[in-house]
DNA sequence: GTAAACCCTGTAGTAACTACAGGATCAAGA
DNA sequence: TCTTGATCCTGTAGTTACTACAGGGTTTAC
């Protein structure tokens, strides 16, 4: 007889809470199959193990990276071939600081723009801005 | 008799071309209210005025400039209002500046961490990789 | 045994479009 | 006038990554 208290198996819910997400989160990643269907109770409640936990986790910093749900695909599947190259992964990585690296040039051209216009802008009870002007313009 | 040559009505394809956006966002912006409804053919073919043109220039304009419909919603009835001070353009404006700025920090963050994370990485063809572990670490 | 707390399924909603399908209309040339 | 090809019409479904129900069934603690 062994006691193995820490590894019993899990509600949706409760692995839900534990993680750190949202309880219908969980099942949207079974469905789109980043998360396999875990064991079920006889009345068809879902039965999380440890390692399921795991794999929650690694979706959920992974998002939290700003990975897409497509780039975790990859991620997970070539972390679970065991057969995947560091290089594979730092080429994954490198595509995504990219994509991270566009988004915020793109919006420090905005906020320079958007500075620009509103400098001009007087902000009082006039009824009349360089704003809409510049919306409307020609 | 006058010659008004410049201002005849145009189709829904022409707009789009000469707005520089896809054919069926003119009809999405009608649909959520943003362009009014116009005059219609016999056969039920939009018709555009330059007004229409000047307005749809608007919508696009403010859109690269970041902002969200709803925000373009407060924006244009401000500016239909012909009642709006330039201090209530300036709020929306400043609002919606600080959004993008929060973005752009939140991306700095993002590109920093995983810079850190995939400077570790060797990138060779070595089956172990900084990034994967740090998405498993416990 | 019962009641509260939890879980099940499927579906619809979010933002801002884009992409069809299956037709009708329009403009230009013969 | 007829035809042909381009353009347009409507409604609906797809995109991303979830979240929020409705209307039930199950589990657990007392």
């Amino acid at each position: 007889m062994s006691f193995t208290p820490t590894s019993a198996p899990i509600t949706r819910g409760r692995l839900a809470k534990r993680s750190g997400c949202h309880l219908e989160t969980v099942r949207y990643y079974e469905k789109i199959g980043l998360l396999p269907s875990p064991a079920r109770t006889k009345g068809g409640h879902r039965l999380y193990k440890i390692e399921d936990q795991r794999r929650l986790r690694f979706i959920l910093r992974g998002r939290e990276l700003g990975f897409s749900i497509e780039e975790l695909r990859s991620l997970l599947s070539l972390a679970d071939s065991e057969t995947y190259t560091c290089g594979e992964i730092h080429n994954l990585t490198i595509d995504h600081l990219g994509g991270i690296r566009r988004k915020i040039d793109d919006l420090r051209r905005l906020e320079r723009t958007l500075v620009q216009i509103s400098d001009e802008c007087s902000g009082g009870a006039v009824p009349d801005c360089p704003v809409i002007d510049a919306l409307w313009a020609d």
